[in-house]
DNA sequence: TCTTAAATATGATTTTTATCATATTTCATG
DNA sequence: CATGAAATATGATAAAAATCATATTTAAGA
C-alpha cells in the first residue's frame, strides 16, 4: 500500500520540517543518521523530492536540504505520490480493476469508508501543521 | 501493507466459498482461471492455506479444494496472517518501532482510528457472511 | 580562479517478492 | 492392485524493491 521508500521520505521531510530552514540547510549525512536510514538511500529519495519541488536544496559548500515556505504547505500524500507514483492509493483492497461503489467486491464496504477518512486526514494535514502538533506535544520526535 | 499473495489467497477462498462444497471439490486449474491468477502460484498459496487448516483438500481423482463448515467460519484477516505473517497489520504507518498511543508519531492520530475500525470490520466478517452478502447483492463476483 | 564541500546523475548489487517447473505422494476407480 | 488424477513438497527462475557505489556538477570561500 505504501512503500518503504515513501516512509523514509516522510521521515526525512518531517526531520527537515523541524530542524531546517533557508538559513540552516542540512546535508544528507546529518539527516540519514538521526532518522536511521542508510545514507545513500535517503540521498536518492531526497534528490527525487527536490527535483519534484517538494523540498529545496543547494549544492556546494554550505549547501544542503531544507524546506521553503512553499514546501511546508505540502501534505504527506504528495510525498507518497512522488515516491510511489499515483497508483494504488485509491485502489481496491483486492486490487480489482473493476471494483467501485456501483460494483463493489465483497470486502469493499468493510474498508472503504475508513480508508476515505484516512485519506482525507492525510491530505488535509500540511507539513507545517505537523510541526505545530509536534511543538504542542501531539506527535513525538525523533522518529 | 497487504501483499499480492494475500490478495490472491482471499480471492481464491472467496471463489471456493461460493462455488465449492464437500461434495463439489474444485481443482486448482479450475480456480486459477476464473480468478485470473497464474496456476502454479495459486496452487502454492492454496497448499499453504490447506496446511494451516483454513481451507480443506483431498488428493487423488475427484480430489480438489473446498471449504468445510469450520472453514467458512474464518475471517479474512486469518488468511492474511497465514500468508503474510502477523507482522505489520498493527504496525505504525511509518513502521516506527516505538510508536503507540502514549508516544505517537506525528501521523499516528491521522490514521489510527480509521485503521482500527477497518480491522474490526475485517475481523468481524466471516467467510460465510461474505457469501451471504454476495447472494444479497451487497458484493459482486466474479473477482 | 582554484580548491573543496556539497548535491546530482547514473547505475550496480543485493534482497525480497512473485512466478514457474518438476518430482513425489495420495486416493478413487476399474 | 494397477493406473491415472489430483494435491503436495521442493526448489528454480524472474521481476521488483531496497540498498549501495561512483563519477560529475555546482557553489562558496581562500
Amino acid at each position: 500500500m505504501i512503500s518503504n521508500s515513501s516512509k523514509y521520505a516522510i521521515k526525512a521531510v518531517l526531520f527537515l520540517a523541524v530542524h531546517s530552514s533557508e538559513e540552516n540547510k542540512i546535508m544528507v549525512k546529518d539527516i540519514a543518521e538521526p532518522i536511521n536510514v542508510p545514507q545513500p538511500y535517503i540521498a536518492k529519495l531526497l534528490q527525487e523530492l527536490a527535483k519534484r519541488k517538494l523540498i529545496s536544496s543547494t549544492r556546494g559548500p554550505k549547501g544542503g536540504f531544507y524546506l521553503s515556505e512553499a514546501d511546508v504547505n505540502r501534505n504527506i500524500m504528495e510525498i507518497v505520490h512522488v515516491i510511489d507514483g499515483e497508483k494504488k492509493l485509491n485502489a481496491c483492497f483486492l486490487s480489482l480493476e473493476h471494483c467501485n461503489e456501483k460494483n463493489p467486491c465483497p470486502v469493499h464496504h468493510l474498508i472503504n469508508a475508513s480508508r476515505a477518512t484516512m485519506m482525507k486526514n492525510l491530505k488535509g494535514k500540511l507539513i507545517k501543521d505537523l510541526v505545530l502538533d509536534v511543538k504542542n506535544g501531539k506527535g513525538k520526535l525523533p522518529l
